[in-house]
DNA sequence: ATCCCGAGGG
DNA sequence: CCCTCTGGAT
């Protein structure tokens, strides 16, 4: 499954826009239950008035509650941005640290965020367990862990830690085009011969006249 | 109504 | 383990 997935989605990349590890580190704190699409609108003017965490951590909480509303729990995001922007100028020097276990000491900064920021801002692999990425492998059956801990130690056996980053972006494009949440397009599914899940609940009905026509080698 | 690249708190 | 934070798209 894992090389179909690499011949589908071989540039999966981070969708989300940034300049700076600062602001890949803000952008993927803000994409919590929102879409990446939302984050990128909403972003330019955040960055334009706060650069740095020496900026967002002196603004005035007011404002940055007023820029971050249309990401959806606001005022919760904006203690998070603004708190680790203190945390990064007290404690790192204003720069974003590179290891793991310095990220999750950030408010707001959890194993996920700090996957992100280690993937696609220092080149370190790292698997990013979001909503996506844990319903994909439970459907494959690769685990059957719902905690994303878990999942993540999980997975991580399952695949050299070369591959974890690019792993993370397959299962997370994946799941946003294909595999969705609750009428996933079996039909229009690469993995649907190999998938365990596959016709598992209501499929979506755009492509379920594939199903029915599976194609030649049927 | 349900979902979106979650994290902190009880 | 649960609950809450929150707005926008579908």
């Amino acid at each position: 499954m894992n090389r179909i997935l690499t011949e589908t989605y071989p540039d999966a990349h981070c969708e989300l826009n940034f300049g700076t590890p600062f602001q890949l580190l803000v952008a993927t704190v803000l994409s919590a239950q929102t879409t990446d699409k939302r984050v990128n609108l909403t972003t330019p003017a955040l960055f334009a008035k706060y650069p740095t965490p020496e900026d967002l951590a002196a603004a005035d909480p007011e404002d940055v509650e007023a820029l971050l509303k249309p990401t959806g729990f606001f005022r919760a995001k904006t203690k998070s941005v603004m708190g680790l922007s203190a945390a990064l100028v007290e404690r790192f020097g204003g720069e974003v640290p590179g290891r793991l276990n310095d990220l999750v000491t950030l408010p707001g900064v959890g194993r996920k965020t700090a996957n992100v920021v280690l993937g696609n801002a220092f080149d370190v692999p790292g698997i990013t367990v979001d909503t996506h990425f844990g319903r994909l492998v439970r459907r494959f059956a690769w685990t059957d862990e719902t905690d994303p801990d878990k999942v993540e130690r999980a997975i991580g056996e399952l695949f050299p830690r070369k591959d974890w980053t690019m792993l993370s972006h397959r299962l997370i494009w994946h799941g946003r085009r294909i595999c969705h949440a609750r009428r996933p397009a079996c039909g229009a599914c690469p993995l649907a011969a190999l998938c365990p899940a596959f016709g598992e609940g209501p499929t979506d009905p755009e492509t379920a006249e594939a199903l029915v026509k599976p194609g030649p080698f049927s």
